[in-house]
RNA sequence: GGGCCCAUAGCUCAGGUGGUCAGAGCGCACGCCUGAUAAGCGUGAGGUCCGUGGUUCGAAUCCACGUGGGCCCA
């Protein structure tokens, strides 16, 4: 007779195989036809704000593994503190000026950007970038991440723009913003400054030049005889006339050469090389000097009536050359922020055709290149040049034109850091920094960052909001300047600044402050998009009536470590100078994605991993569990075979609601639910184990601490449940009475268990947990989607710390006696545990604790028998426990008949007459049933 | 070159204030079950705790210097 139709076996419409690539879509077009965000919005309204404010990706490309983590971890936050008595909106943003989306609109659309008309450009720009924010857009929402899709925050947005104009004049009132000199790559052909990325370096013949340059005043460790100079070397001749300084290398050794009756220092390390130009191998050091002894000498220009003077700088190599540099402040970024720190003048007499002004003397009105060739008669004539020679190198070209370009110091605006860097400092301390060395890493940047030029030669972005008197040339800006563009601004966007005139941008009748005439002209640089994303705390969580769900300031935000030179300085730096406070209350940093072996991902090592390809493969939710699973504070690996690992444990945890689920198929949790006191011992282990787990789940997400969630439910699902409970249960599940009590209270674990899990799980298997709720019993009414419930709470009553005891004891026991089954398995004595009768040989002690949970021991030994013995009477066969002391243990096979129906052995089996091949237990649960 | 950070079994992670701290789960190997079945259970083998010095009676745990890697600068 098949008595398996007499079982209560499990039963669920719930797949096991979980086809995530398909699945997923259904459920995101799901959350879109109710709206979830709004529904989830309007169930928190009015608990109290936790606002995570998004850091804006740039519009340019798609989403990558990186920006992956990133969203995830957000989505992870918010969705739990949507849980957890809050209310965390999430309105997603963008980045959408900017250098990198005009390079990329000019290439899509084959356009340039002196072809067209200003206006017609940046139509193009908006239209490339807002093309990106629709791709990305679709590409965050197929991750599971819920946000305001329908409302995000975009950079370009008209009352954005106003807004950071109005920080902007904030800043401009405080006395912060000023203009001055800085060098710029410049291209004298296209006459324009070029960014960093807009530049390409080629190899070019350059004149490789040794210099002197006569000390004239030795503080006493040079002689000033007029025969002793400082040798610097140089391919760049016509920079020569902006020279101001000489640097060394403070650690390095210089040395004094004597040669033909006259000195030349040079570094020790180059003394050799440098007795060749000289062609005098015989040269004599006749003094030695330490780099940093020589800070403050003068030296005299060779051709020009100037000093320059001797500094220090880290950035001097060996390479080649003497260990002296030359520097020019106008002509050199390095070069530039050392002048920075000596506060040398910058010299720039070059103007943006590349023809040296009046500032250069008589070299004026000649093209920058030829100036080399005077430059290098001058220093002929003058006895300063060692040597010429050609020399290969690299040297920077114009990307569009090709033609080689330089360094121009050339007037740019800049936000003064020092006005405020002490604010800047103190506020950071008023900010939780997560993990804790962010706080010294933006510290230090801080302290040591120079002031932000926010100028940009450029169209792409937001105008810098200045006028300039036509009569007196004054700077002009004002509260009142500032409050007409904000309106123009919030009406046209920044477009109206390229199409009016200055005149049409200025209230009615504006007169300059300062001599008192209507004329003005406009300026024509733009704001550093670092500026327009500093000013998003300003832009989007100030603006209820756009953004009615944010609160200024952030509660978090959250990013990759870049950003403490990025978003996180420039939103400080706006927010302190305009509020004096920092925008937000604490900033969680993630590391970056790495190869297995700690490697970057990069194409050329062919270790890059696809989000979307991943996918496509193996579904979002593996992805989310990666996310959850690795430490983010360090760098996070990733490879195929941790995806695999990762669907793995997915796999694991399906299965185990899988078991609840269909092992509830006829609970229901309002009828059928047994009251805590009436749970067996085991079942309130059970409970007491699942609120142990709530209770680290709901610590860990609340201290962002999400490998620990991780860690936690699966190692709960693998051993608590699947190796123990869920195994020890079977028997009771199965073959018990359907709605007896023993099996009733089992049911009612599981399903506190099903209920808790689920709901854990909501913010990392955004999708899964969904397709589960689909098939939870609950009582009353159900919410729509399971992003509606609540995080379940530990309920101290069941942490009963004697059970615990008991029980951890019992497994300690069982852990034992699993051994001891396994060695009696291998050896063919028995097959399955329930073919075993375990014999317990126990000290007093254990055995009077054995005794007192004697009823327990069978089922969670999974064993048919149980008996215990005096330790003295173990035979020489019994096995030793090998971490208990007082223990042997022997397995032999269990007495009696099989049950056909529960499979357990026992002397019970035919005892009721009807049914023979049953045991005692069987025949009474299956006597109303029909047999046959 | 500088600042900040990371480095425990093949993988992901535990290891307050130094003294059974060398652990867990996965993977792997072997076995069991076939009433969670493209599932489930059991047992087992895996580690110079990146290296070298130092402090200490004693260090994965503290200090210094290295090596490898990451981010940001130069």
């Amino acid at each position: 007779m098949d008595y398996s139709k007499s079982l209560n076996l499990p039963k669920t419409d719930f797949p096991m195989r979980a086809n995530l690539p398909q699945r997923e879509p259904e459920i995101l077009q799901f959350w879109d036809e109710i709206d979830v965000y709004r529904k989830v919005q309007a169930k928190n309204d009015g608990r109290p704000k936790y606002v995570l404010h998004d850091g804006p990706p740039y519009a340019n490309g798609h989403i990558h593994l990186g920006t992956t983590l990133n969203k995830v971890l957000k989505d992870i936050i918010v969705k739990f503190h949507a849980m957890d008595g809050q209310d965390a909106p999430y309105v997603p943003g963008w980045d959408t000026h900017g250098l990198p989306i005009e390079q990329q609109a000019i290439k899509t659309f084959k356009i340039r950007r002196d072809q067209v008309s200003p206006i017609e450009f940046r139509q193009k720009c908006k239209e490339f970038a807002l093309k990106f924010v629709d791709i990305q857009r679709e590409e965050f929402k197929r991750l599971g991440v819920r946000g305001d899709w329908t409302n995000p925050y975009l950079t370009l947005y008209p009352h954005f723009e106003k807004r950071q104009i109005e920080v902007f004049g904030e800043m401009a009132k405080h006395g912060y913003i000023y203009k001055g000199l800085k060098s710029v790559y410049w291209c004298s052909t296209c006459e324009t400054a070029l960014a960093e990325a807009e530049v390409e370096y080629v190899q070019k013949e350059s004149p490789s030049i040794y210099v002197t340059f006569r000390v004239v005043e030795g503080k006493g460790l040079l002689p000033e005889d007029g025969e002793t100079f400082v040798v610097i070397w140089t391919t760049t001749p016509w920079t020569l006339p902006a020279n101001v300084a000489i640097c060394l290398h403070p650690d390095f050794q210089y040395v004094l050469l004597r040669s033909g009756g006259r000195s030349y220092l040079v570094a020790r390390e180059l003394a050799d090389s440098f007795r060749n130009v000289l062609g005098d191998p015989t040269a004599e050091v006749t003094r030695e000097f330490e780099g940093r002894e020589l800070e403050g000498l003068i030296c005299a220009h060779p051709f020009i009536d100037r000093r320059s003077v001797v500094v220090l700088g880290d950035y001097v190599t060996l390479d080649q050359g003497t260990g002296c540099v030359h520097i020019a402040p106008g002509h050199g970024e390095e070069d530039f922020a050392l002048g920075q720190k000596y506060d040398l003048p910058v010299l720039s007499p070059i103007n943006s055709k590349g023809y040296f002004t009046a500032e250069a003397g008589d070299l004026e009105g000649t093209f920058y290149l030829e100036g080399n060739k005077r430059v290098l008669e001058k220093l002929e004539e003058a006895g300063a040049l060692l040597q010429l020679s050609p020399l290969q190198h690299q040297y920077p070209h114009c990307w569009r034109c090709k033609k080689s370009i330089f360094f121009r110091a050339t007037e740019q605006w800049f936000a003064s850091i020092d006005g405020f860097r002490k604010d800047l400092l103190e506020a950071i301390d008023r900010v939780r920094w997560i993990p804790g060395w962010g706080r010294e890493r933006i510290h230090g940047m801080v302290a040591n960052r120079g002031d932000w030029c926010i100028s940009r030669q450029r169209l792409w972005g937001v105008p810098i909001p200045i006028f300039y008197c036509g009569s007196c040339e004054e700077v002009v800006i004002d509260d009142q300047t500032i409050e007409h563009l904000k309106i123009l601004f919030g009406e046209y966007g920044s477009d109206i600044w390229f199409a009016r005139d200055a005149a049409d941008l200025l209230p009615p009748d504006y007169r300059c402050p300062y001599c008192g005439h209507g004329e003005f002209t406009k300026e024509t640089d733009i704001m550093d998009v670092w500026f327009d994303s500093g000013c998003s705390h300003w832009g989007v969580l100030t603006q209820p009536d756009y953004w009615p769900d944010l609160r200024w300031p952030a509660d978090l935000y959250l990013e990759g470590s870049d950003q403490h030179r990025g978003w996180f300085n420039s939103s400080l730096t706006t927010s302190v100078s305009v509020t004096g406070e920092p925008p937000y209350r604490a900033v969680l940093t993630h590391g970056f994605v790495v190869d297995e072996q700690g490697r970057k991902m990069s194409k050329s090592l062919g270790n890059v991993v696809d989000p979307g390809a991943v996918i496509k493969d193996l579904g979002a939710d593996i992805l989310r569990l990666w996310v959850c699973s690795a430490d983010y504070k360090g760098d996070l690996a990733v490879s195929p075979s941790i995806l695999k690992q990762m669907s793995e444990a997915y796999r694991k945890i399906r299965n185990t609601f899988r078991f609840l689920l269909g092992n509830l198929y006829d609970f229901d949790p309002a009828k059928h639910q047994v009251e805590y006191d009436q749970l067996l011992e085991i079942d309130k282990f059970g409970m007491l184990k699942l609120h142990k787990l709530i209770d680290r789940v709901v610590k860990a997400y609340r201290s962002y601490e999400f490998h620990t969630v991780y860690h936690a439910v699966y190692n709960y699902c693998v051993t608590d449940l699947s190796a123990f409970y869920i195994n020890v249960l079977k028997d009771r599940l199965y073959c018990e009475g359907a709605d007896s009590v023993e099996r009733r209270a089992a049911q009612t674990v599981l399903y506190a268990n099903l209920d808790a899990l689920v709901r854990l799980l909501v913010p990392v298997l955004a999708f899964t947990t969904e397709e589960i709720w689909r098939y939870v019993p609950v009582v009353g009414e159900k919410a729509a989607s399971v992003q509606l419930c609540d995080v379940p709470e530990a309920n101290p009553e069941y942490l009963d710390g004697e059970l615990e005891q008991r029980w951890e004891r019992l497994l300690a026991v069982r852990d034992e006696v699993q051994r001891v089954l396994e060695g009696a398995r291998q050896s063919k004595l028995i097959r399955d545990s329930l073919q075993a009768e375990v014999v317990l040989y126990a000290d007093n002690e254990l055995a009077r604790f054995l005794l007192e949970t004697f009823e327990h021991l069978a089922l969670i030994f999974v064993s048919s028998a149980v008996s215990i013995k005096p330790l003295a009477e173990a035979p020489e066969t019994a096995a030793q426990a090998m971490e208990l002391d007082g223990l042997k243990i022997e397995v032999r096979p269990a007495q009696g008949q099989k049950c056909a129906r529960c499979w357990i052995y026992t002397d019970q089996v035919g005892t009721h007459p009807d049914r023979p091949e049953v045991c005692s237990r069987c025949a009474g649960v299956t006597e109303t049933m029909a047999v046959g």
